[in-house]
DNA sequence: AGTTCAGCGCAACATAAGTTAAGCTCGCAG
DNA sequence: CTGCGAGCTTAACTTATGTTGCGCTGAACT
């Protein structure tokens, strides 16, 4: 009985029957979400931490001026913020992207589990650092970066994501981005992000369409992307 | 006997008296370092805990073509990657921009004191989710702000972080960063950030001299800076 | 089958920031 | 007390990306 939240963590180390039971038990408040619904807002007090079963999300924070910045995309398996619960108030917001199945531990027994399972600890250390490990790797694209350049790196670090939780096939994959929110993500405007795939499309590179990821020349775009997974630590998984 | 590290974490919740003795005793193994000196390099097998009790250090990683993106300033009291040693390889670099006193905590140690007393692992916690919180911070600096607003939002940071410590003095600082250094940390050229510096001071909204930042009018560097400080989480100290 | 609306595609023009290059300042090593 | 080099300042020119605006497509709803 695996869900992604089990593929996502059993990346990270062995985790025995036992603990993946476990896990898979813990996920019994389940709900299913619309697009565009709202799991945590700026300035709410946290409470239980969300994992995602099925479906996008994102976290983003919003400007004075009505700019929208995009901070971070949660794939299924992936924790919203696993820590969130110390701070008083949260200091952005978390929204889905499609439609999603969505599971909330409360805090208790997230302690309860940690302190039952040493290898689960663990796990959700290493997912901790390795999302903010992203985050880095995120401020190097948005800083150093050309546009083309950004657009291939982030689709790297997606199709690696995806297929680590066995999502991908053949080097295609889901991405329900639509182009406007990719430009929420770069920091690029929706214009420019269409120029860009325009470019990979003509260069033969890659093609993104209607939510759909092709990578024409992965060689070639990892290149581009000045992409080293390093940054995702994989302990476990071996990139192909 | 207090030092920068224990002012830090007092920030983030009360301490009691035995459990600042015990943080000021943890900072025995200290080193004094040079300017530019390496703590930690990309591919280094994490160990001990650094802890910055004197001078400022950074966090960066280089691109292929020689840039260097700065993800992180450290001042007196951080940590230097609290929670690193959970990995097995290190991804980016972190060196020294000035001389620095520097303690080195083994990871058994930390382990010691956060079981010892959880009021201490409460304000690893909480001091490790405000490093998350800063870098999501820079993401929006980058992604959405422009020059003059990306300046001005990074010293409204680094000056309330300097004051948590108290190490301001009537709006006044040191910022010992170089403009080629501000350069690589906000994503510009040094020849931008001097153009951008020269608008901030014949505005009359401060100055940033030899090493030493001047606010000559916080209110409106707050206002061109969309500031607000929530991001740095803090509990106990009241802004100005 | 027709309507509608979100999202895509593209062109013309505007601008923020990068590039290159040169002279300046000032603290410090000899 | 002098020469040197790191870092600052500025100017002229280039370019990547933003802005505005409009028409197209295709999925969803009636």
């Amino acid at each position: 009985m695996s869900n992604a939240f089990v593929r996502h963590l059993s990346g990270y180390g062995p985790l025995g029957n036992d603990e993946i039971s476990l896990l898979a038990g813990a996920c019994t408040n389940v709900r299913e979400l619309p697009a565009n619904f709202h799991l945590i807002r700026e300035g709410d007090e946290p409470d239980p931490v969300f994992v995602i079963l099925e479906g996008w999300a994102c976290g983003y924070k919003m400007l004075p001026d009505g700019g929208r910045q995009i901070m971070s995309f949660m794939l299924p398996g992936d924790f919203c913020d696993i820590h969130i619960a110390v701070l008083e108030a949260i200091d952005h917001n978390i929204m889905t992207l499609t439609k999603a199945r969505v599971a909330s531990l409360p805090r208790a027994q997230m302690e309860t589990l940690v302190r039952a399972r040493p290898a689960l600890t663990q796990a959700f250390w290493w997912s901790q650092l390795v999302d903010q490990s992203i985050l880095r790797a995120w401020i190097v694209s948005m800083g150093r970066r050309k546009s083309v350049e950004r657009v291939a790196h982030l689709m790297c670090e997606l199709y690696i994501r995806m297929r680590n939780i066995g999502l991908t096939d053949n080097h295609e994959c889901d991405i329900p981005l639509t182009q406007l929110v990719l430009a929420d993500a770069l920091g690029l405007t929706p214009v420019h992000i269409n120029r860009v795939l325009k470019v990979l499309k003509t260069a033969k590179v890659m093609e993104l369409k209607r939510g759909s990821l092709k990578i024409i020349d992965s060689a070639k775009l990892a290149e581009i992307a000045g992409f080293d997974g390093n940054y995702l630590h994989e302990r476990i998984r071996k990139y192909a």
